[in-house]
DNA sequence: CCGACGTCCTGCTAGC
DNA sequence: TGCTAGCAGGACGTCG
């Protein structure tokens, strides 16, 4: 669910309930994440306060003082969100947080793709990272992007959700990326002419500051830290809307089948 | 080595 | 109206 954009809010939204504050507890349900928790890790955590809020492609870290990080990946239906006291825990809450003012901070994942995981310190979660995530989308060089698609005959599409040639990018985002840049997603890599490569580039960027500007997407589960909703799902031009007309020429959006993702263009604005 | 595909899990809905 | 197959913002392991 949550790309870049969606991430990147959650990381907006928590910074200012999250900073300066201490967690006072942890509490887990029985049921394991993606990668799962460590009893040991708690006492490491307890009575720390929270120094800062980072995004790194779709990770969330949160830093304590003394050096360590929470690091936090919502996979498909991650909710992480900080609550007023006496709400109700809601089903699928996996790990609670409560803090120093009774407010209490949540991971709620109904799937469970998403993980919850502890490193002593930035080394740590850096090394990583190192081999599963690219640059942001903004440090990507233009000269990188262009030899990353020569040298591959996989999809446009599939490059774009590749978390190690650019991060943070998914399949809502590489849709309207490449509808944006006028690229047909299903066009191997190694066709794309520089100047077409440029364009994607510059698109996927632009997509991604005005979804951040949004809010995110909100089209199931996902809500900002704070628990409000995105507003980019209604500046889609193509994501969720197949059979409807382009923005553009009118024409229907197709739906197919890219890397085991649906992948919705226009047949005739992109080519 | 590269790329396609299955798998993890639960909930919702399109289509019968 | 009721049921169920299939699909959903991701990532990773396996197979050919």
């Amino acid at each position: 669910m949550p790309e870049l954009p969606e991430v990147e809010t959650v990381a907006r939204d928590l910074r200012p309930l999250l900073v300066g504050r201490a967690l006072v507890g942890v509490r887990r349900s029985r049921k394991a994440l993606r990668q799962s928790w460590s009893k040991a890790w708690e006492a490491q955590l307890v009575g720390r306060r929270v120094e800062t809020v980072l995004r790194r492609g779709k990770w969330l870290l949160v830093g304590l003082e003394g050096g360590s990080f929470l690091m936090v990946h919502l996979g498909m239906t991650g909710r992480f969100t900080v609550v007023a006291p006496g709400v109700a825990t809601e089903r699928h809450t996996h790990l609670v947080f409560p803090l120093d003012n009774a407010y209490e901070l949540r991971f709620r994942d109904a799937r469970r793709f998403g993980s919850v995981t502890y490193f002593p310190d930035q080394p740590a979660w850096q090394a990583f990272l190192a081999n599963r995530l690219g640059p942001e989308p903004w440090d990507l060089a233009a000269a990188d992007w262009r030899s990353a698609l020569e040298r591959t005959r996989r999809p446009v599409k599939a490059v774009l959700l590749d978390q190690t040639v650019v991060a943070g990018v998914g399949n809502i985002y590489a849709d309207e990326a490449c509808y944006a840049a006028r690229i047909d997603p299903r066009r191997s890599g190694n066709t794309l002419r520089a100047a077409e490569a440029d364009r994607l580039l510059q698109a996927l960027r632009d997509v991604l500051a005005r979804a951040i500007e949004s809010g995110g997407s909100s089209i199931r589960d996902y809500v900002g830290g704070n628990g409000q909703q995105g507003g980019y799902q209604r500046e889609f031009a193509v994501y969720s809307r197949p059979g409807e007309a382009c923005p553009k020429c009118g024409r229907k959006i197709k739906c197919v089948r890219i890397a085991g993702r649906s992948t919705h263009y226009c047949s005739r604005c992109q080519k």
